[in-house]
DNA sequence: CATGAATGAGAGTTCATTCAT
DNA sequence: GATGAATGAACTCTCATTCAT
């Protein structure tokens, strides 16, 4: 049902997406969603009907910006290599956000809501990037910037790596020095290949 | 507290790691593991006060299982890269094996209770097995076997691949192929160097 | 008050009517007739203030229409018998009509409100029966075709025994055969007397 | 599960007793019957899980009850005729104690929870009267008492009666002089043929 | 007149924690 | 030591009722 004042939806998804990045999905109930909108309970559930349902929403939201800026990126003027640097500077500081970014709450949720792999969004971006990042590096072979005889794997090599940075950083603390020697370790191996 | 029965703590610990490996932590209450070893309420709480208390406990039985394990395979008479390759089959079932182990309870336990470094028995295990990795791959180097500038490096990527595949398996899933690329194209790396 | 549209009300009073047939009284919400009438919340509240008040205005239009049923069988050209052979059939269908008709909800509604007995419908009803099946039997024994020394009597009698059947089917579940089975014992008393 | 404290069970089964022969059933919630009972809302939640299993559990032993008091008039050495008159005083008393037991609670229930016929207590307890109503009106025909040649039919009849004069005490108001007026239009029915 | 978003009281349910036995 | 009944705070969800537009 298309219900409701959309200004007041977008209101609460914002809200309600900086409680998920405090305290992750589990943890979050209506009333602290209720409590960050400053809203009525029956006002909320005009709009949502579960904290389950409100996150799968911000994650839409959250996609939807993530393409975007990824865009924005790859249609300026720059070489594979300028534009991978960036993607993991980026993803660094994603990695060491620990509070204040969704990665928790996204783990959380989909350990316990299987979701069939083409509709799992988590997946869709861990497979978009992988594309991209294949690009990138092809580009950089090309330009003589990069040495790889097998992009993809390289590509996804770098993905799973950023993904266990991102989760050791949540469970076991990482300082940006460890996230710059394994980025620096990927860059190397792709710059020199001896 | 030198509390009670040693036997009872055990049987609860065990017990309980079977609930944890079944249903995370958070979703666990003090009624699941009291159901799971068939004890009373208060004879629980005599021995543990939370299932938080518990699920520490759980992790370092096991952390003493794992060093066990692994100090076997050590001593056994193997080369470097034989070491290796067990130790990544046996990391392949730990990363497909989705329900019956501890890694969503750990996830989710370290995601929300902050453990000072020394003391955080993942990372702990994470440091431990980079250098026993390390050193193998150095073994391997001196054997021949593998062609590797920087074990230590190498050590390091490897061990936050495999994170990373344990999370992708928990939150996207993955299949067996998917594992077998990723070691692939690890233990290519340090076989061949061009 | 002589409240805006007449139409607008007979129509929420028809749909409403249909609510309560289906779902008694105590679980119909204002949300239930809202949706049944496909107008606004505030629209209805401009009718009605409550289920209460819209279910005795059902009422009272559905006892205008029986009354005119009831008139218009008494004008036409029948003998005491016929007729109440006929009103019996009618009764019987209502007894054994479990969903559609507002005997649920006229019983959860009195059970719940007590009404000053000159208001309230279902007695005066009850008591109007009673004296159009008393008159039917004094005719039926003047034409020779009942014989029965206590009219009134044997009418309350009768219309007892119909309210029993009425919630006995609605809380016990009754046959056709049941309710035949009593009119005919109603009918056998009228005709022999012995 | 056998749970807990047997005494409290029949405590709590009691006191919402009191409850629902107060508020019949839909309007009854935990809490009445928390409060009724001054217990705490886990304390309740202990024993039973719903209103709906709490109800079902006072009907038995109601009929347990009712079967006991049954039992013990029969056995008494008294005619058809007296033990039907002492029925009937009893019925009397029930039809006209409107508040105070459980006959509104028990037809708010059926109304809406339709239970397989065999199992329908209200069904049993009702076929039973029946059954036993055509014993004594034999009895009472054997000793004279009584003129019916169709006992069992006299019995379903009566059974309808008193069931309409209970729905209708519930709805419309009923006078003692009401009832009276029935009952002695069924026993002269049974005493005199004429 | 009419709309429907917003409110908040209140019902249902679950669980960590305590404590008398 | 061990038991499990009892407590009450915290959550989820629903609805009658109001009110700005």
């Amino acid at each position: 049902m298309g219900n409701k004042s959309v200004q007041k939806r977008q209101y609460i998804l914002e809200k309600a997406k900086g409680v998920f990045a405090k305290k992750g999905f589990k943890d979050v109930t209506m009333q602290d969603i209720i409590d960050a909108c400053q809203i009525s309970r029956g006002g909320l559930y005009l709009y949502f009907e579960s904290t389950k349902e409100i996150f799968l929403e911000v994650l839409k939201l959250e996609s939807e910006e993530a393409d975007d800026t990824f865009s924005k990126a790859l249609t300026e003027e720059c070489t594979g290599a300028d534009i991978l640097a960036l993607f993991l500077k980026e993803q660094k500081k994603e990695i060491l956000n620990k509070e204040g970014d969704l990665t928790i709450a996204i783990y959380e949720f989909f350990f316990a809501n299987k979701v069939p792999a083409k509709e799992n969004p988590v997946r869709v971006q861990f497979k978009s990037a992988v594309k991209i990042i294949e690009k990138l590096i092809k580009d950089g072979v090309e330009s003589g910037e990069f040495i790889c005889e097998n992009p993809l794997g390289a590509a996804r090599n770098i993905m799973y790596v950023l993904e266990g940075l991102k989760v050791c950083a949540r469970t076991m603390g990482i300082t940006e020095e460890n996230v710059n020697k394994e980025i620096f370790y990927i860059m190397e191996g792709l710059v020199s290949d001896s």
